[in-house]
DNA sequence: TTTGAAAACCAACCGAA
DNA sequence: TTCGGTTGGTTTTCAAA
C-alpha cells in the first residue's frame, strides 16, 4: 500500500491518541471529515493499523515493576524452542518475549508488582519453564522513555 | 481507587480492544451501558486507563527490526543522566529506555527498517548521545510476544 | 435502568483535478 | 480514474429523569 505524507500524518496522530473523533482527526491532517475517514478505514483494512488498545498506567494498577530476563534453554531444536514459546505465550506476567540472535538465547520483559512479586515469578514461574538452564535477571530502577510508537 | 472484578474485565477487554462501542463492552462485562460507561469513564478519570492509541503493525509500516542496546556512560552525575535521557527522548528510533539496577547502564530498545537503517542509527544516532562511553547491541531474530496488556 | 437529544459515524453521491 | 467534499440516514454517546 502507497503511503504519503497524509496517511503519515494520520498515522503519527493516532498511535499518539486513538480516541480522537473522526472530525477532529480531519482537523488535525487538514481533511474534510469524509476523506479523512476513508484514508483510516483503508490504513485499519491494509493492516497496518493493526489495532487500537486502551493503555494502563502500571503505577496507578500497582505493577510499577519491569525486569529483562535472559533465559537459555538446553536445546535449541524446533520442538525445544517451540514449547518454551507456548508456555512463554501463555504466562501474562511476561509481557514480550525475543528471540536473540547469536546465542540463542531468549530476552524475556517481565512486569511485577513489588520484590515479593518478582520472587514469586522467578521460582513459581521463570524457572519452571521448559528447557531453561540460565536465568538472568537485570532489574529497571527507573523507566525512562517507554512509548508504543513507530517512526514511521 | 477501588477495583473490582467488573473493572478489571473491562480493563482486559479495552486492552485488546479500545474501538468496542460501550454497547459491545457492555455486553461481554455482564452489564446494562449505562453503569458500563459511568465505571468506564471513572477508570479513565483516575488515571488508570492513561491514554488508549493505534498500535501498527511493524512489518506492514516496514519497520521490523528490533535491538536491544546496552549503553553505559562516562559518569553518573545527576546532570549526566538528565542530558543523557533528554537526547534519547527526542530520538524515534528509540522506542524505550529503561535506568537498569546494578550498573548504571542504560537499557534502549531500538526499532530499524534493515541492516543499513541499524548502521545509519548506531553511527549517527547512538554514538552521538552524551557521555556514552560503551555501547552494546542485541539483535532480536524473531518477536515471539509483544503485549502492551497489564496483567491486571 | 430507561430514555431522548446531541453528536459522531459512514455509506452513497457529486464534482474537480 | 482517483481523490476530496457534501449530504443524510444510522449508530453511539451520555446526561437527566
Amino acid at each position: 500500500m502507497k503511503i504519503d505524507a497524509v496517511d503519515r500524518a494520520i498515522l503519527i496522530t493516532l498511535q499518539d491518541d486513538a480516541k480522537l473523533t473522526n472530525a477532529e482527526l480531519s482537523e488535525r491532517v487538514h481533511l474534510s471529515p469524509s476523506a479523512c475517514l476513508r484514508r483510516t478505514k483503508l490504513l485499519e483494512e491494509s493492516g497496518l493499523i493493526r489495532r487500537t488498545v486502551a493503555i494502563l498506567d502500571p503505577r496507578v494498577a500497582g505493577i510499577p515493576g519491569t525486569a529483562y530476563v535472559s533465559v537459555t534453554l538446553d536445546s535449541q531444536g524446533r520442538k525445544a524452542l517451540d514449547t518454551f514459546e507456548a508456555a512463554v505465550r501463555a504466562v501474562p506476567e511476561i509481557t514480550e518475549c525475543y528471540l536473540l540472535a547469536g546465542q540463542h538465547d531468549y530476552l524475556l520483559r517481565v512486569v511485577y508488582r513489588d520484590a515479593a512479586d518478582l520472587e514469586r515469578i522467578h521460582t513459581d514461574i521463570l524457572t519452571p519453564l521448559p528447557g531453561v538452564v540460565r536465568i538472568q535477571s537485570q532489574l529497571t530502577l527507573r523507566t525512562v522513555k517507554r512509548s508504543t510508537k513507530l517512526p514511521i
